[in-house]
DNA sequence: AGTACCACCTGACGGC
DNA sequence: TGCCGTCAGGTGGTAC
């Protein structure tokens, strides 16, 4: 599921492997995966004899420049991530989308469910401004973050998943967050205090500079993260109180009631 | 500004 | 065995 800390895993894996290779050609195999008809012709063109010079992530979003100076962008959905391979048989059924590269490799974008997309844009910075999302998630400063949350009459945890208010936290990092915070889901922003703010903020950073550098591989999180255990039937790591399901903005949460209480 | 609801798509899973 | 409904995830659009 990728969320912030699996799209810079995949952005680094993207600079070790495709960076400065020559592309010989692109295939589109489902269109489905673009946003622009017009990509049908335009990615080919942009990419036939390019090289990728320069990566950059904004939340979910992975930016890639070619020696062109051309932006294009890839959203991985829910189930996109990169295949680097020799050789493109057998054919992997999902590959949507594949540079083949001089060298002889090919880097394939899979996406199962074609949430994912790929598409031509101007430059990073006016695709962030266009769709408004706020700042990243792993860069946002103290201050930054507080404002982006005081005062908003909406739950925390919705404001969380916003990416316009912050980039590049989902469902499960949001819920993890909001875990180890001890705060219950539907919390309203404007009743969160400093403390509890400050708290969070610290939190989702360590969370995700951690995943980060773990590869976003959740068999190596450490034991007591919340993400191993937001399970259905499953009990608090830190209480042993069960787990419970709620919606909070018709997305599945996870917390414990035991230690993420409403406040009076 | 905020919420609800639907749509997109596929595979896994549970129930019968 | 197989069918059928439901769910999961991130985003985008529309209507209120």
């Amino acid at each position: 599921m990728p969320e912030l800390p699996e799209v810079e895993t995949f952005r680094l894996y993207f600079a070790k492997y495709a960076l400065d290779q020559k592309i010989q050609q692109v295939l589109i195999t489902d269109t489905g995966i673009l946003r622009k008809e017009e990509d049908i012709q335009i990615l080919p063109q942009l990419l036939t004899e390019k090289k990728f010079i320069a990566t950059l992530r904004h939340g979910k979003f992975l930016f890639c420049q070619l020696n062109s100076k051309k932006w294009i962008l890839i959203h991985f959905g829910m189930s996109g991530y990169f295949r680097y391979v020799d050789q493109i048989n057998p054919y992997h059924k999902h590959d949507r989308v594949i540079f083949h590269f001089t060298n002889g490799y090919y880097l394939a974008f899979n996406c199962m469910r074609k949430f994912g997309h790929i598409e031509s844009i101007k430059n990073p910075e006016s695709y962030i401004s266009a769709k408004k999302l706020g700042p990243d998630a792993l860069k946002i400063s103290y201050l930054v973050f507080k404002k982006q949350l005081e005062q908003r009459k909406r739950p925390i945890k919705s404001a969380l998943l916003s990416q316009g208010i912050i980039a590049g936290v989902g469902n499960l990092y949001a819920d993890e967050t909001l875990f180890q915070s001890k705060i219950y889901p539907l919390t309203n922003c404007e009743a969160l205090s400093d403390k509890m703010i400050q708290d969070l903020y610290e939190k989702l950073k360590n969370i995700l500079s951690t995943a980060v550098q773990l590869q976003a591989d959740y068999g190596k999180f450490p034991e007591h993260f919340f993400i191993n255990y937001r399970r259905k039937g499953e009990k608090c790591p830190r209480c042993k109180h069960p787990l419970e399901i709620t919606k909070v903005g018709q997305r599945t949460t996870y917390f414990c009631p035991n230690c993420q209480k409403p406040m009076v």
